[in-house]
DNA sequence: TGCCAGGGCTGGG
DNA sequence: CCCAGCCATGGC
């Protein structure tokens, strides 16, 4: 790789560029002409995965240092010493054959957190909806290729606490407007230091997460997982749910207490990591599940 | 306890 | 075409 070139080519085994973007992590991806598209920090950069050869990565100014991109992809980390952490059960098997390579990405933790909070009863097509319009609204316009129409960063926690909440609720966010302001203003007012959170415990740094409006457990563990590096963060939304109660508890209906239980013990180190390949495992058979008794389940196939 | 609060997409009628 | 359902959190 030369030195301030718009290019570079990271080494990669083992990752599935697509499933990884598109699985509900980061929300900002999109592909285009073979390519993913997104905006990490300030920067406009596209994605190819090549065959044997690692990810292809083009960006709008050169660049002397292709670090960040390999932190946000975690393209250095030894995926088979990961999923030899996971349990050898049936679902686990069958997770990891639907998508191997699958990763979890690093994100900043300001975005992933207002993405999050941004989520709660959103489907992803609507979540991407909703950030497309606030970074439209209140980020920086960033350098794309020419000829490409104009990206903006995610907004900075100080320029979303200086909006109203009529401003917010514009971007269609409905309640959450109220929430994210509020939780801006404790971000921006260093009421909290989110890239400290990382050198607490989990357990403390979930604790502190749940204190800001609108982050519930299943919000503060998405972000102590996708932003933190938390690889036991075990974020249950419904498809989950649905994959614990399908897979491991078909026949009785555990108690929260007792699910807590289970996920906290059963599936490792990197508890976080086996659930993403659960919830993309599900998301990919969700319509086509098998055993449906249920009438939510057999409304779906 | 149970309902409600945006809203856009999905599936079924 | 229309309409119910989806969805994580907080407030009532």
């Amino acid at each position: 790789m030369r030195p301030h070139d718009t290019q570079t080519l990271l080494p990669a085994h083992d990752y599935d560029l697509a499933a990884t973007l598109s699985s509900g992590q980061a929300f900002r991806w999109r592909e285009r002409d073979g390519w993913w598209e997104g905006v990490i920090g300030a920067r406009w950069v596209r994605l190819q995965h090549r065959d044997d050869q690692g990810i292809a990565a083009e960006t709008a100014v050169p660049q002397n240092d292709w670090q960040w991109l390999r932190d946000y992809l975690q393209a250095d980390l030894d995926l088979d010493s990961v999923l030899r952490t996971f349990p050898d059960d049936e679902p686990m098997r069958a997770s990891v054959a639907a998508c191997r390579g699958l990763r979890l990405l690093r994100q900043e933790p300001w975005e992933c957190l207002a993405s999050f909070i941004l989520s709660s009863t959103k489907q992803i097509v609507q979540i991407q909806q909703i950030i497309g319009l606030l970074c439209e609204r209140f980020g920086a316009p960033l350098p794309t290729p020419p000829g490409r129409a104009p990206l903006h960063a995610f907004p900075t926690a100080a320029r979303l606490a200086a909006a109203s909440e009529g401003e917010l609720r514009a971007c269609k966010m409905g309640f959450r407007a109220p929430n994210l302001l509020a939780t801006a203003r404790q971000v921006a007012d260093e009421k909290i230091d989110l890239k400290s959170l990382r050198l607490c415990s989990v357990e403390d740094a979930r604790e502190r997460l749940v204190q800001l409006p609108g982050v519930g457990p299943k919000i503060a563990n998405c972000v102590l997982l996708f932003a933190c590096g938390f690889p036991q963060a075990f974020p249950v939304d419904v498809w989950v749910m649905k994959a614990l109660r399908q897979l491991y508890f078909p026949k009785r209906r555990p108690s929260p207490a007792r699910l807590r239980r289970f996920v906290a013990t059963h599936f490792g180190p990197n508890a976080g990591y086996a659930q993403q390949y659960l919830f993309h495992y599900m998301r990919l058979n969700g319509r086509a599940a098998p055993q449906q008794t249920s009438t939510a389940a057999r409304r779906r196939a």
